[in-house]
DNA sequence: ATAGGTGCAAATGGTTTGCGAAAAC
DNA sequence: GTTTTCGCAAACCATTTGCACCTAT
């Protein structure tokens, strides 16, 4: 089996061994936003041979299909994700670090409007808001 | 003299020593979008005892403060960059690496809307977009 | 005299790379 | 048999930290 990327350019298509199996499924069914720590260590539990240079080299190789996105929040904080459609965007709680996925179609009318008059092809949105969550607020007043 | 961020909260005030207004007056004059290493390269220019342990904790410092915004583009690519008002967002061009500012008053009915839906008290936002500006896209064709 | 800032050099820690062995085709 | 991937350990490199000195109050 291979892995490959439906409106791949130039890029090779990859056999799908083991190990990439095993790193594609877990981020397939983590509840997503994972670091490479946590990829790693939930990684381990299942095949407790596969090394941090394997799954580095596929976590590049997974961005450079298209398979998986890095979102990168601060120096400190990147979050691998599989692709899925349709596209999303995030929001963090600063306190709580919780992640929470949203859609709007605010953001492709957004996309259109710089489109134009840019004149940019615009290929990929990234959106993070940042801010308190209900239960932080509510917290953060009780002190 | 010293430096501190007008809604400053908890954060100490804290003076501005040679060094921190040597680095700040590079963020301010710069065309914008300095990464570490450039920002001190041009801080070694000017001073050239200014060291690199110097610059990553006033950059922490001005981080925390308020002053300055720090933005994560991938694993590679972290830009510093004085902030300023209005708040604007990044265009980047895959090809060529430009980086372009624009602004947007969907952004602020997006953040009003995801803040009605979500209970959230939204604090930043930071968005990118990226793609192929003109030029690369007719360099691109004329292959 | 005390607190905070700086430069230097060493430490840290996440990511990458070189290499020989193993697997895929 | 050639090409690709893997695991291991070593290398890399951006960032951070410990410490002695310095500066300002």
């Amino acid at each position: 089996m291979r892995i490959n990327r439906n409106h791949a350019t130039e890029i090779k298509e990859r056999p799908l061994t083991t190990q990439r199996r095993l790193l594609l499924d877990i981020l397939r069914e983590a509840e997503s936003h994972l670091d490479a720590r946590e990829l790693f260590h939930r990684a381990i539990g299942k095949d407790p041979h596969i090394s941090l240079a394997t799954l580095y080299r596929n976590l590049r190789l997974f961005k450079e299909m298209g398979l998986v996105d890095e979102r990168c929040l601060d120096e400190a904080h990147c979050y691998y994700e599989i692709k899925r459609s349709p596209e999303h965007y995030h929001l963090v709680c600063k306190a709580c670090r919780r992640v929470i996925d949203f859609e709007s179609p605010l953001i492709s009318k957004l996309i259109d409007e710089v489109r134009r008059d840019s004149g940019f092809d615009i290929v990929k949105a990234s959106l993070y808001l940042e801010g308190y969550c209900p239960q932080c607020k509510s917290e953060e007043k009780a002190r």
